[in-house]
DNA sequence: GCTTGTGAAACCGTTCACAGCG
DNA sequence: CGCTGTGAACGGTTTCACAAGC
């Protein structure tokens, strides 16, 4: 009964306009709702995990409680890629898996560059999760020459002014800023400028993007001050006198 | 069967596990609403940026442009914590400052511990926003005895085994894990075990606390499956005619 | 029996629009 | 005037509850 809500927090920005503030009203959302599609990797995580495990066939109840979620949340997200159950079985493992794979589009090949070698570009160069579903670090880019010619994980770092050799050339679409925030704004432009259409900003700050670019961001401090209001909160209520 | 334990969503929260057995379904009077939490640590970063422009006072709209918000929800959002703005003027930028550092419980001192040194967390440990606004690291601990000693960020690496002594030595309510997926809820147990209520995950699975126990998680490979989509769902509409 | 798939209801968050006030 | 603060309308998300079907 006391299950809680999850704030899609700052999440997805772009999609259809984050440029202009005023009146820019999406015009068409034909598809699978946001909520939904925020769920899929965690679905195919917990898939993943229990095909490693053996099962062939998970309920929508035992899927849910790998994933952490409500068992009827599971049943309406799968029900927009279709309908893939069977009724009084469950869902084929494997088929499900292809399913929501095919719907978020890592049947195919995803060239990456990353800008901003850092502490964390450093870091997210060598991250697993990157190269692990289909992601390829086509280009690892800095400003500072001093930097440029680094190896990091098997990756050369180059100059920024590469970028558009390396975006055309390796036909980049996604974008990764670990940047300082005071680069971040013009890093976006130029990766945009390249001809990027999907960037993920680890960079502290707002970034504006033109209609038609993606655009989430994974701010490391709002995360922590997130969790303080609620260490704040509970201290403040702890003892009722 | 309903799940007991929190299970961790999307920077979900643990309910907060009230110490009124009886049924207590909703009374949820003073609470800021998760999804103008999450927004405050924006607004103050946006202030910050203007009050080192000189600004002292700034309209919802103003802010909202900073924050790449809409100035309605601004308004909304700095209502939960009182009437600070002055009608025809706008609000006096140190003075919201103030309040919302207040709100976040930023004006006290949080101590955090970070278990894994690997790529990511050594990362972390040198991440310049953890220490900037009230966030100290009070340990850096490592399962891995090859670890220990290592000096990062001018902090030794402390084996796991010491995790109570720097919890309860330290007061440390946050802990952040950056370990692989397959030790995670290890950590978070031993975590939680040693007077932990709040964690911020980075590995990328998903973690079961007790209520009472706030979660968050950061998942880098979940945010590009995300972009993959929206990419995908790109190319696909892309030529009409 | 069991579990899916889905209308409908309940809930929550955003946006509008304007009254209220400096 | 201009801008805040907020009731009310709106749209999306979650949850319930049950009919459909293996």
């Amino acid at each position: 009964m006391s299950e809680q809500r999850a704030a899609q927090v700052d999440g997805a920005v772009g999609a259809v306009g984050a440029g202009t503030p005023a009146t820019d009203p999406a015009p068409r959302r034909r598809g699978i709702p946001d909520a939904s599609v925020a769920r899929l990797p965690l679905y195919l995580r917990s898939l993943h995990g229990l095909a490693e495990g053996g099962r062939t066939t998970v309920s929508s109840e035992a899927l849910a409680a790998a994933a952490g979620v409500n068992s009827a949340k599971v049943r309406k997200d799968l029900s927009h890629l279709g309908s893939y159950g069977t009724r009084g079985v469950g869902y084929e493992v494997d088929e499900l898996v292809h399913h929501i794979s095919n719907a978020l589009g890592l049947t195919q090949h995803w060239s990456v560059v990353l800008v901003g070698v850092g502490n964390l570009g450093h870091a997210l160069a060598g991250y697993g999760g990157f190269a692990s579903r289909g992601f390829q670090i086509a280009g690892l880019l800095d400003a500072d020459r001093g930097r440029v010619g680094e190896q990091i994980a098997g990756l050369m770092v180059r100059h920024m002014d590469d970028l558009d050799e390396v975006v055309r050339g390796n036909g980049v679409s996604i974008g990764v800023i670990a940047t300082p925030a005071r680069a971040a704004q013009e890093v976006c432009d130029r990766l945009v400028g390249a001809g990027v259409t999907s960037i993920l900003n680890f960079a502290p700050t707002v970034l504006q993007v033109p209609p038609g670019v993606d655009l989430r961001k994974v701010d490391l401090s709002m995360e922590l001050q997130i969790l303080s209001f609620h260490e704040h909160r509970k201290s403040a209520k702890g003892v009722p006198a």
